[in-house]
DNA sequence: AAGTGGTCTAGACCACGCG
DNA sequence: GCGTGGTCTAGACCACTTC
């Protein structure tokens, strides 16, 4: 089986070897040089080609098993599995697709201001109530198509926003230059229907679907560092995931 | 800090000594005798107390990373972080979930029939146009009120069903108690909204928001064994997850 | 019996955060 | 400077699948 992945490894890069080794070959199976059921080398031998101890082929092996581009078995070998097919017809995820053709998001600042948490919020992000937060509401639109409204709270202690950064950045740009460390975010997905309001800003009928995502995330040090509250037009936009076993 | 994890590590179980040692922290961290905040001793000495090896003990902990329970810094320590009321990504399916909730869902069975691929169903499956599938369409509820409308296909070669089983059990377990080795699924969530039938299925109003979910489940082979095409109620169903990193 | 991945060990050096 | 996690090495034994 020709497993000719080529890596030029490097180092004395700060990027960890097995990362490297792992980015090569996730680029060779979605470029098509690794084709689905193709059977790689066992793990010692890949380790012996990029004069690697086994540990740390494996290392890079499991990345690719937890991105779901691969399966293990014992006794049998690694192998690439297919990937997920995504239908032209129906929801679509037409922002990444945007995204990748060079679109560019735009944002409409429809709100910004400082309030204090109320009973709600406070548990939500796990503050004292009454702290001072930023609230914001936006809306994103992809080449003059609204997509999203997003509203979020941001604690006053954790980055001072001004508007006019807000116009040229995403949140988390913004936050993540001013030294936010993100790390970990709990996010729930449901359903519901645009009200007058929500159709009015997001060009649709009253009464469409709108994909609901709340999200609560947190820093290095577990402290929450926004709450989003993210409405979506279900025709533009679903969220893709693979779960692994 | 008091880390005063018991565990009683079993060196002959077929269970790996790092999954124990997971198990046994993420108990202890859910169960409230390591509160958010509470930093851990360092991983030398954890491995020297469970008389692990360092890699073994960083394996434990990278689990616990992965669950989002706890957050690792250089320089810092290990730190448990907010209490975990959500549940990590995993292969599931409605009635795994129920029942881990403790209630009792029925399944009503709509259309239960043998069908040749179309081309749509070929293509997500990746399987050829025209091999048997098995079709089958219900309606799960839950003490009663209806949650989810379920169509689902699965090969005919991967496991036969019989109407009689599908009414006591959930596909899942079902195909899992054939012989079916689930690895991984590729899903995508998106909204819509309730038509006719489905309103009166559901009972609730047309045009009330629905919770779209697609899946594709492989197993270990990397072969398609199920095709699903979900429909939540959105008051009664939503999705939760955590992302690390 | 041969080959595979899964687990485990006992070290080593480095990068980072802090005092 | 010190302690922390992050990375890497070079082995070992085992469980499983296939022939």
């Amino acid at each position: 089986m020709a497993t000719d992945v080529q890596v030029a490894l490097d180092r004395s890069s700060p990027v960890p070897l097995y990362h490297q080794v792992a980015t090569a070959f996730e680029a060779a199976i979605r470029d098509g040089s690794l084709p689905p059921g193709t059977r790689l080398d066992n793990e010692i031998e890949l380790a012996k080609r990029f004069s690697l101890s086994r540990p740390t082929m494996r290392q890079a092996l499991d990345q690719l098993v937890q991105a779901g581009l691969v399966v293990r078995r014992r006794g049998i070998g690694t192998q690439v599995i297919e990937p997920p097919v995504r239908r032209p017809l129906q929801l679509s995820s037409l922002y990444d697709d945007l995204i990748e053709q060079g679109s560019k998001p735009t944002t409409q600042l429809l709100e910004f201001e400082a309030v204090a948490a109320d009973t709600d919020r406070a548990e939500l992000l796990g503050i004292k109530e009454g702290s001072p937060l930023q609230h914001l509401r936006r809306v994103r639109s992809i080449d003059g198509t609204p997509l999203a409204i997003m509203e979020n709270w941001v604690p006053a202690d954790v980055v001072q926003l001004t508007p006019e950064q807000l116009k040229h950045s995403g949140l988390y740009d913004l936050m993540r230059a001013n030294g936010v460390d993100f790390r970990l975010a709990h996010q729930r997905m449901g359903a519901t229907v645009a009200d007058a309001e929500q159709s009015a800003l997001l060009e649709v009928d009253e009464g469409s679907p709108l994909v609901l995502m709340e999200r609560v995330a947190r820093d290095s040090n577990g402290q929450a560092v926004d709450g989003g509250h993210h409405l979506y037009r279900a025709d533009m936009y679903s969220f893709e995931m693979t779960l692994v076993k």
